[in-house]
RNA sequence: GGAGAAAUGGCAGAGCGGUCGAAUGCGGCAGUCUUGAAAACUGUUGAAGGUAACACUUCCGGGGGUUCGAAUCCCUCUUUCUCCGCCA
């Protein structure tokens, strides 16, 4: 959510910025909320004055009682019963106005960062860095749900019996392979610096909020009506949220956590071979990492985390390219994103693995998550997070890119996690 | 799931319906003293809106109500604790 003070002083900026973003309404719904701040603030004084009015006079009658001049306090008494009504009134407008501005604020995207490609659809993405030859495979080389099928590591109509369509059932070697993603990558993440939680899989509306998946976006998670909870579709939601309500200490900063979790994702309206085998899941394996930053440092933390997730990649000896999100194709919340995207050979086709975003204080300013400053001033912090890695594609493209005649070759990094280097 | 008790500042813990944003202790910060540190002493120390700065307003788990006036009374929700039941 956008600061209301940084709206109503760069108007036109940020209207300028939002069309990078290709948000349409952005000319409409920013003047709305500017004469809705303005009106808000009127009516707030209007508020206060009564307020502080009907106080003194509490004030007084409290007085009068204590000396026991009764009359004097039944006639102030008398007064008070007007400034009641005007009290009720302007309360009620002000809850209303500040209703309605929230309404608004709550539908504006975040302001891409400066260094945004203007854009509308993947095609205007820009690579950054490319890492890796693409593996030339031998005749009759598999897509990876046939090499799950022959080798008996996935098994997708299983699944389908147990949950439905995108609930896969890990078997055997497959398995076992998961696994060793888990704990490679907390294993590479811990050595990083960043702090291990295990949150909860379930959120309430509060946390939906805090990270901008509710109201909006609503539909994009499973949700349990009687209890009113949400199954998390990336860890992001709990992590980022251990932060909601926390005033930091400014040498608590930067802030880096990781953690394993399941991904829940409706996926609605998905189709095609962009769903087939691992290629999208409604549940999946992810490690997650999150950092909380000083305002000046979450560009530079960016970077830092972008070269991080490159080099699992790198470990992985799986070939991948870095691209910059053009304004299109970024996400509601953030300022500037990456991703990692894999080479699937089998496919022919690149397969996002990872998203490294910098929300500067969009999530940070719903949350509530701020520090204080060497001022003495409390100030929202910066929040980023990344894919480290989604474990589904990360599998796919294993399989795919190190098949042989023979069988499957393990990468190295993985073999003592796996226990095996072969899948034969 | 049933019965009872509770929820106050970073923590602990007071608080008769009136001057309580809230005593006190601890912690934090600044200073005095000290070669330095500790101790001791002094001061300071929540958040949001609003203002050029003051003023002013709001917040004592959340929401509603009673009252001229609510941390204090009532209703409701949530959470925590104790007892019972069930249970990995």
């Amino acid at each position: 959510m956008l600061q209301l003070n940084y709206i109503r002083e760069n108007k036109e900026e940020v209207i300028k910025r939002l069309a990078v973003k290709n948000f349409k309404d952005a000319e409409s719904i920013i003047s709305k909320i500017v004469e809705l701040d303005g009106n808000r603030r009127t009516i707030q004084k209007q508020t206060d004055d009564v307020k502080a009015e009907a106080n003194a006079l509490a004030k007084q009658i409290g007085e009068l009682m204590k000396s026991g001049k009764k009359d004097e306090a039944e006639g102030i008494k008398a007064k008070t019963a007007d400034l009641k009504l005007k009290e009720k009134n302007f309360d009620d407008s002000l809850k209303n106005v500040e209703g309605d501005i929230h309404a608004l604020l709550v539908q504006v995207p975040n302001l891409p960062s400066a260094v945004v490609p203007a854009g509308r659809t993947p095609e205007d993405n820009v690579t950054v860095f490319e890492h890796g030859d693409i593996p030339k495979l031998h005749e009759g080389a598999q897509p990876h749900w046939e090499l799950a099928a022959k080798y008996d590591l996935i098994d997708f109509e299983l699944g389908v019996k147990l949950t439905g369509a995108g609930f896969p059932v890990y078997k055997g070697k497959g398995a076992r392979l998961q696994r060793a993603l888990q704990n490679f990558f907390l294993d590479k993440a811990t050595a990083q610096g960043y702090m291990e939680v295990q949150p909860p899989v379930l959120v309430n509306e509060d946390s939906g909020f805090g990270t901008g998946q509710l109201p909006d976006k609503e539909g994009q998670m499973y949700h349990a009506t009687i209890d009113n909870l949400y199954l998390i579709p990336t860890a992001e939601v709990p992590i980022t949220n251990i932060y909601r309500d926390v005033i930091l200490k400014e040498s608590d900063l930067p802030i880096k956590n990781c953690g394993y979790t399941l991904c829940f994702r409706r996926e609605a309206g998905s189709y095609g071979k962009d769903v087939r085998g691992l290629n999208r899941l409604h549940q999946f394996d992810k490690v997650e990492i999150v950092q909380i930053a000083h305002p000046d440092k979450s560009y530079a933390i960016l970077e830092e985390m972008r070269e991080y997730v490159a080099s699992l990649l790198k470990d992985l000896e799986l070939p991948f390219r870095t691209l910059k999100l053009c304004g299109g194709d970024m996400s509601f919340a953030s300022a500037l994103t990456y991703d990692m995207e894999v080479y699937s050979t089998a496919q022919q086709r690149w397969l996002e693995v990872s998203s490294v975003s910098n929300f500067e204080s969009f999530q940070t300013n719903r949350l509530k998550c701020r520090f204080k400053n060497a001022d003495g001033k409390t100030v929202l912090a910066h929040s980023l997070n990344g894919s480290a890695l989604a474990f589904p594609r990360i599998l796919a493209s294993i399989l795919e890119n190190n098949q042989t005649p023979e069988g499957i070759k393990i990468p190295k990094a993985l073999v003592p996690y796996a226990g095996f280097d072969m899948i034969s």
